[in-house]
DNA sequence: ACCGTAAGCCTGTCTATACAACCTGTCTAG
DNA sequence: CTAGACAGGTTGTATAGACAGGCTTACGGT
């Protein structure tokens, strides 16, 4: 290993590529959203075949650099707004609720205007997996209410949720009407309507790539990976919730505070 | 488009040897750690090319499930143990810190055995960039003690941080010292010991591919993704340690407890 | 003016081949 | 018995060519 100092490294072509790319991505020559030159472009000018230009892609687009789509072309990652979901936001929402205000959870989360989203609503009544009695601390086979959400505002699809409640707090009740969805004021506000007031939440963020329904319906270009939250609302020692709340992982700003007094 | 019903849907061959190859992993015909079979060998087995092969391995890598490495060959992705980073953490570093206990974060977090871990240190006295002062409500170009961990666990790295402290708090300090790293009760019993008891931290988690740099120090295959906290500890009002941690993502579990009451 | 279609560009998929670099186990020479 | 060379297998890199299918645009008919 310590021998010859550079005893013959023929000089990936690939990587060549792709630092010139990057490159010209960094210091704005390409700005961002603006498309690359096409693969045959790439090919022309630096005199390599197609496969050493689709190579280089993949290396920047597997850092997160550059998306590409079919019939168009490869495209420097333009800026999207970044959703910020911080952990005051239940503490707002059950102020608000406690107060009666309004604003659902998702609007008070993204300051987007209530007209801007919409959702797409599919509630079932299904025993409880393994996985999920485990979260709320019942028997599987417990019958729920599951909640599937998609969110979309000005028509793009934003998050993906699925929110489990027990079947016995809520049949009969408006909660379990997907009618009254989206509800406001949100989760915190149905389960306040129940006779149920939150005191405290768990938050588990795991990342890994979209499943491909996820990435059909939340519109994720390869490369980019999802955030699922799973979360449990607590009553007391009680679980009352439990959601899996998925969205685009680089779109996403988690911020949790911990409070040590 | 809405025409024919399937009007001629070509099977892409490398999503069928994936989707074979996938099936075997999760059946467990091929256990973690398992080699698979070389790409000579499925190209025989599936009568395909070798880019259709290498093109289905890529989408298995991407997915997390196999690793490849030169001359050996692509296995079945080994269990590693997932560290769990719970927001409790902090509370009992502090419980820990006032009756006089030892262990640091790290090992505390990891329920590793002291013995089994090393780390590389280098300190440096630095000025505030913009983002770090923004992050410490202080103005950009205030000296700051940067302290760069590496953290290692039966030598394989696992960690990698940066540590900001105000170099008016800790010069001369044995905290700036880097031979007393690892200090016994980590961070939080640093910060004690220079007279300040931490009330809060504020946790920001993102999710972003490796740079090259991280990659190579932290040995993260390719497809892996990390996650990056930023953390910054209050003493009521105050920002006293601004820290970026970076972790392979696939391998950390994030639990953060939020009360409400 | 409008709409549908077709042309042309672009990426996706697949094949075939060649050589380099790397790893491991074996065999040989000392 | 050990150390080094070597052989064979495996992945990495690169080239060339071919066709399929998505997207955009511009042309042309209505």
């Amino acid at each position: 290993m310590t021998g010859v100092p550079t005893p013959h490294v023929p000089p990936r072509r690939y990587r060549l590529v792709a630092d010139e790319l990057r490159r010209r991505i960094e210091a704005g020559v390409i700005p961002p959203g603006a498309l690359l030159p096409s693969e045959s472009t790439l090919m022309a000018e630096f005199s390599v075949a197609r496969g050493t230009v689709r190579e280089a892609l993949a290396l920047l687009r597997s850092e997160g650099l550059v998306l590409t789509e079919v019939g168009r072309g490869t495209y420097a990652r333009p800026v999207m707004p970044v959703r910020r979901l911080a952990s005051e936001r239940y503490r707002k929402e059950l102020e608000q609720v406690r107060s009666g205000e309004l604003g659902t959870s998702f609007t008070a989360d993204q300051q987007v205007d209530w007209a801007a989203y919409s959702l797409d609503k599919d509630f079932r009544e299904v025993p409880a997996t393994e996985a999920v009695a485990e979260l709320f601390g019942i028997e599987p086979g417990t019958m729920l209410l599951e909640r599937h959400l998609l969110f979309r505002t000005h028509g793009a699809p934003q998050q993906m949720s699925v929110s489990c409640l027990l079947l016995d707090m809520v049949a009969g009740t408006p909660v379990a009407d997907p009618d009254n969805e989206p509800w406001p004021g949100g989760n915190t506000s149905q389960l306040y309507s129940l006779g149920h007031t939150i005191t405290g939440v768990r938050e588990r963020p795991r990342w890994r790539p979209p499943s491909p329904d996820e990435a059909e319906a939340l519109r994720i270009p390869a490369g980019v990976h999802v955030v699922v939250i799973t979360r449990q609302t607590y009553v007391g020692e009680r679980v009352v919730e439990v959601a899996h709340i998925v969205r685009r992982a680089d779109l996403v700003d988690l911020d949790y505070w911990i409070d040590l007094t």
